[in-house]
DNA sequence: TTCTGGGGATGACAGATGTCATACCCGGAC
DNA sequence: GTCCGGGTATGACATCTGTCATCCCCAGAA
């Protein structure tokens, strides 16, 4: 039987899952948690086989969390599940050592096949969102021009996103120019919506 | 029997919730579609007699499905399943006749159990949300101010806003300024994220 | 050692944004 | 018949934003 993990914070989905996982015959699923930080922890008392990860959770994303699992759980399969098919997304759960990722609007049959070939060693990728990811390049922001953006996403003005960053307003101002330039936008709602959508916020 | 459709875009979620409600002795799921434009055929085809209505969907809203069903098909009760337990969705998927409004995050047994109560002619709302949605008033954005607001939340400069809703720039300015005030906001993209959060827009 | 890129800052400037007063038209409420 | 709110518009004004040139510091690469 394969032991397997779900982190997934809404209940009504995570149980689904569960339940849906739970009829195959091979797949037993040992833990759930609703908390990225739940993870490791969960993981190592149950002595999973597999993790199956949502991004967006309370504590931790998913991705952090597969980090952390790498390094301290090194045999446990990784398998992202999320709703949004972000290349960023996709990119950054490979770099983190996923060996799966998947989008919710995927066919259910998708995810008990995914857990199997992960544990035969295989990576699982939509190829389309690989492409995606791919074609599009890197993150081309930096680590303060994304701290500025996502502080302006939450409709901060200059001054305040200055204080909370203990920066002086100019320099908010010439991260966000830079920042709005590399994701094409002419002003900053737009490139707030253009890094969201790529994954990069 | 009872009869339900399930309406929701992500499959990996619609089928998971279709097998979880296919092991309930006095429930079948005879229709599953994943736009809203799709809802009414389905339910009228297969003669449905509760439907479950995601919010987000390509197509149509969960809310605006439902308020088609209440004119065509007025004996189908309506359950509204969302992400999102936003006030004004609530508020609205009322308004539009629905019968039950469910948060994702609520365990799953209380799908089954919702699905029942409305067959006997119960409404099934969450308490907590329901004390929100009443606590923070109707929405206070006038049909223009929530055009422009929707048109500034994609990025566009008052230009452009203005162009694509036939109106002067200086009109575009006055109706976000009402909205701003509205939202008790600072500027265009904080009005947008408090809209968003109230689910007024 | 020099070059490069990230982080940080200043000053100047043009253009975008937000506010306010004021005005007109219309339909429904009183 | 008057009043009020929504929709639309203009002009003026004060700020806020976005851009650019220019500077400093530092660490790592060449």
């Amino acid at each position: 039987m394969i032991r397997v993990l779900l982190a997934e914070d809404q209940s009504m989905v995570r149980e689904a899952l569960a339940t849906l996982l739970g009829l195959e015959e091979d797949i037993e699923v040992v833990a759930q948690v609703a908390r990225g930080d739940e993870v490791v922890a969960a993981a190592r008392e149950h002595a999973v086989d597999v993790a199956l990860l949502d991004i967006e959770m309370p504590g931790m994303t998913g991705i952090d969390a597969a980090a952390r699992l790498r390094v301290e759980l090194p045999d446990v399969k990784v398998v992202i599940v999320t709703t949004f098919g972000r290349p960023g997304y996709l990119r950054r759960a490979m770099e983190q050592g996923a060996d799966a990722f998947l989008v919710k609007d995927a066919p259910a049959a998708q995810l008990a096949d995914a857990v199997r070939r992960v544990l035969r060693g295989e990576k699982v990728i939509d190829p389309t969102l690989a492409a995606a990811a791919l074609a599009e390049g890197a993150d081309p922001l930096t680590t303060r021009e994304r701290d500025v953006l996502r502080a302006a996403a939450d409709g901060a003005v200059n001054a305040e996103i200055a204080k909370a960053l203990h920066l002086s307003e100019g320099t908010v101002r010439n991260y966000l120019s830079t920042a709005i330039q590399k994701t094409g936008a002419r002003n900053r709602s737009e490139a707030v919506r253009v890094a969201r959508e790529k994954g990069w916020l």
